[in-house]
DNA sequence: TAAACAATCGGGATGTTACTGATTTTCAAT
DNA sequence: ATTGAAAATCAGTAACATCCCGATTGTTTA
């Protein structure tokens, strides 16, 4: 029995490298591919694959929802998406979408035969890198539907973050909020730990993903 | 003759892909992959491929970068970049820093085939939708809208600054480049007077937008 | 050739951070 | 009202980072 694919990425080079990859496996064959999410559905509806592989950032219509429309218009076909991202928020939405698989792009095509192999069988695949994050967001859900990911600091906490992440030393932090310099360093090193952060570039960043500060 | 290739991108897929597209082609071989810019120009410099196909946005040294190191320190190696990005700005420096070829993802493989063989006599290659934004900006000689940091800063200092957002420390940085934490010291401070920012943070979101860094 | 730039490094004063420990405040639950 | 947990506060000390000064060497450019 063949499985059949659709490759779903803007990117015609990589559509053709995963078809070049898929294409050596003897029981797939790739039936069709797209470009955007719009197509994604159609070719989908049309050709009743076993696996739809989807890229997240695409033009039209992104992987999310185009997964949440194959889901709703078709039968038996399984999405696993493949992308760059790990930021949870697109893991969670994606699994909420219906994907059956989610794959980080740094992964080898190793971990797309086992992918594919694994969700036939009804079970979900993730990559190693997503399943902690997946776990940990789950978890944190069970209690309540605290849908913010700032339940893990403190406000004061978040106050700190926002202004380190606005450039400010930890002497003017201190000057602003009229507390100690070493209250300040106690309550970044707090933050560090508890998100797992340790430099304040990545601690921007972070800042940044949350809508804690802006890029500006 | 056998054409020697290094494939250069962070993603483990998307090398992958490649590698099999480019191993279809019988007078051609992947000598070496890298998924930064750090070890591409080593490998560059160890192997003496006849091209390398470099993605730009790379964690350690960005693709522009690693193209410039690689015209500074072999002879005969052939650098295509192969990317995203359609932006004005990063094709110019692109060509500046030396490569011969620059193609976008949206590329089918066929054309970079076509690349690599024109490359190899001696001609540059660019995409189709690249070439318009070259032609304009040569021909007309547009004044740049923004100077972008790769004229501001020099390319060493654009390393420190991308090491720096990318939150190693001045200790770590100073080790990966083989220098003093004094050099690094005063990259940093030099980096800073020339962009008048005063702060890891700002300097993070200054590397941010003009895309020496990722916000994951 | 002189001037400017790039990359390298150092001394010394000051500021920041990591690690550890501790006190006070707040506030919800019993 | 008391207890317990979490939050917010602060300190000492060693290591590290940063700022401000100056300096050397090689390369490029005017």
């Amino acid at each position: 029995m063949i499985i059949k694919l659709i490759i779903a990425d803007d990117h015609k080079i990589v559509r053709d490298g995963l078809r070049a990859l898929i294409e050596r496996q003897p029981n797939m064959k790739v039936v069709a591919e797209a470009s955007n999410g719009i197509t994604t559905v159609k070719l989908a509806k049309q050709f009743l694959p076993d696996i739809v592989i989807m890229d997240i950032g695409m033009p039209d219509l992104n992987g999310v929802d185009a997964t949440r429309k194959i889901m709703e218009e078709t039968k038996g076909v399984k999405v696993i998406a493949l992308s760059m991202h790990s930021d949870k928020r697109f893991v969670i939405e994606m699994l909420k979408a219906g994907a059956s698989g989610y794959l980080l792009k740094d992964s080898a095509f190793e971990e797309l035969t086992v992918a594919i192999n694994t969700v036939l069988t009804g079970q979900p695949y993730l990559s190693p890198k997503i399943t902690d994050v997946v776990l940990k967001e789950y978890v944190h859900k069970l209690p309540e539907n605290k849908p913010s990911v700032f339940s893990i600091l403190t406000s004061r906490e978040r106050e700190v973050l926002q202004l380190i992440a606005e450039g400010k030393s930890t002497k003017e932090i201190a000057s602003i909020l009229n507390i100690s310099i070493k209250t300040v360093d106690t309550h970044r090193q707090q933050i560090m730990d508890k998100l797992n952060i340790h430099s304040i570039a990545e601690l921007t960043k972070y800042a940044i993903r949350e809508g804690l500060t802006s890029i500006d």
